[in-house]
DNA sequence: AGATTAGGTTAGTTGACTCTTACGTAAGAC
DNA sequence: GTCTTACGTAAGAGTCAACTAACCTAATCT
């Protein structure tokens, strides 16, 4: 997972996952949406992300032809995942400590 | 977002919060779990984490106890869902194709 | 007031990234 | 076969992030 999340803490790397998020495209399709970068960087970027496991790479003739993998992505889901069941965790003891709060004025209405 | 994934793509920085995930723990607990790193280092670790939102801090005395914010993780989340989602559709459009499949099979039987 | 404790800040070094230029390679086209 | 097209790789330069050592600050205790 290191590698992963090193590799989408870039945001050219970013940006190269979310062009092929949904459609398969060719190396020199992608580095063409990069204006302020030459075509050898992005090659370097895509080489990175697929040692990283996140992209897929089919060779179709002199192109090569890259997709994301989701799967890749697992790892760092899983980091966040925690926190978000603990943020959970927290709303429901706030909810139980306003129970019992609101419990306590009921009673001393009465 | 940047400020965070950036913040979470360093392995050490990715244990202090998962360290004050569940539990507030002043900065020098925190540093004591790192034995191959001054605590200098860690101080830095904990402005950087909470420059990008992740770290909530509070003063107690001369303590100053930390916790995660997970709303800090949100952009990093959101950037990840895209990619589940689109796995998702994927999913659903190989199933259609192989229920037509089955479909042109049943055909072929009757 | 002086000493102690908890922790942040600064300066400087080192190593790791990212970029560019130049070059290498494999598949078609002519 | 050689030209072109589509990419990757290598070497070198510049930039940046993380670490340590030394220092600074604020709260507390005696």
């Amino acid at each position: 997972m290191q590698d992963a999340i090193e590799a989408i803490a870039d945001p050219r790397r970013r940006r190269i996952l979310e062009l092929v998020r949904a459609e398969e495209l060719p190396a020199g399709a992608i580095a063409a949406q990069f204006g302020d970068v030459t075509r050898p960087a992005i090659s370097q970027h895509l080489r990175v992300l697929r040692e990283a496991g996140l992209l897929a790479e089919r060779r179709d003739g002199v192109r090569r032809l890259y997709r994301a993998r989701a799967e890749g992505l697992e790892g760092v889901r899983e980091f966040l995942d925690q926190f978000w069941d603990e943020r959970l965790a927290d709303l429901r003891r706030e909810a139980e400590r306003e129970e019992r709060s609101k419990r306590r004025d009921r009673g001393r209405d009465n």
